[in-house]
DNA sequence: TGACAATGAATGAACGTTCATTCATTGTCT
DNA sequence: AGACAATGAATGAACGTTCATTCATTGTCA
């Protein structure tokens, strides 16, 4: 029993969010109502209500599951062998896995939220902040970064290649649903190396033009 | 006569956009109600309907007027009698003129809507290729990047530069307020000189290091 | 010029609808 | 039976939109 409820109340909350986030990419947070919530959820729209106090709320924790993935892919990104597996890692993770375009729409609507609701921003702001930090510090460890710094500090590097990534995204919600996430991902990762040849890469083989 | 009326009705509109931008970045495009807009521009919320058809027509008319904006922008940019300075041209025009965090949160809102309305999204993609051709088109011309292309081409390059620009744009709407104009202007210059400094930056002087 | 008719910009109360939220009720376990 | 999960009809506030009405301005007579 304790084991069920312990089991499934977070469940019943996992559950809600994965509908609620369908629904907001969908329609984004303020078009989509309790009822499209409760609908692609199957269920009720009362129990919502249950798990949590109001339509808020649900945004607040899309908000936090949001900087728990992120954090995960961090953690991923700082074990790859090399700067560049680790960029590309953040580069194609939130936006190029399962369901591409949903989550890319999610986080546009998350920084949109962002721009009028205080406690929204704080959060995005310290996800932002602790990514950063962790790209700055993998910079500054990367032997691939020691002799190539073109006068660009890591923080400064970092600032660049996080404003690529968000960039990327908005550009990928333009894009025809068309485009499989497999094209999605290569893409990413085209501009991921640019950018990376563009940072890091010595400049030796130009003398073979 | 005729010469009033004719200035009148564009006025009249004008007014209503007007009103329609600081309503939508203070509250996004679906938390504002026509009362909101009307109560802005101190007119009578009938009165919007003699202007626009209904509240979409308000957004994609926000929406077009963005375009011609960017458009403008573009010219100035082309203008300018360096890359560098072009750079600059677009990168501190749209989020740090007059009313800097306004027209950052639209744009992020716009983005927002362009991933559901796919009006929005052909409209927003149209400002962007011709824009990136701009560009593009810019960088081939441009002597500063003769020798210095990193294998990268004018085009790959101007994604790179517009990556930046967006994601930059994205940052701005989770800064705290209290950052005047400037203080944002003299940030987005930074990143630009940055950006710029590691695409067309000539390695010669690493030397001195 | 002065009196009257016509116009259409502007108003804001009212309408139908949608939405977030509540809660009395029902179902399902132990 | 008792406790808890789940339902969905009911509620009232808020919204987009409409439209009967007002009134300053313009046009047209004498």
């Amino acid at each position: 029993m304790s084991q069920l409820q312990t089991d499934s109340v977070p469940d019943r909350r996992c559950q809600i969010l994965d509908a609620a986030l369908v629904c907001f990419a969908k329609r984004g947070f303020h078009q989509t109502s309790m009822h499209d919530i409760s609908a692609e959820a199957g269920i009720s729209v009362g129990l919502i209500y249950r798990y949590f106090e109001n339509k808020e709320a649900v945004i607040s924790a899309m908000a936090d599951r949001h900087k728990k993935e992120i954090s995960e892919v961090l953690q991923r990104a700082k074990q790859a062998p090399t700067l560049l597996e680790s960029l590309e890692i953040l580069f194609t993770a939130h936006c190029c896995e399962e369901q591409s375009p949903v989550v890319s729409a999610f986080v546009v609507d998350l920084y949109s939220e962002a721009s009028r609701n205080p406690q929204v921003a704080d959060l995005v702001r310290g996800v932002l902040e602790t990514a950063m930090a962790g790209v700055t510090e993998l910079i500054s460890k990367a032997p691939e970064a020691q002799n190539t710094t073109r006068g660009l500090s890591p923080s400064e590097m970092a600032e660049l290649i996080f404003a690529v990534a968000r960039g990327m995204l908005m550009l990928d919600v333009l894009r025809p649903q068309e485009m499989t996430a497999t094209e999605r991902r290569d893409r990413q990762l085209q501009v991921t190396r640019r950018l990376w040849s563009c940072l890091f890469k010595p400049e030796a083989e130009f003398a073979y033009a």
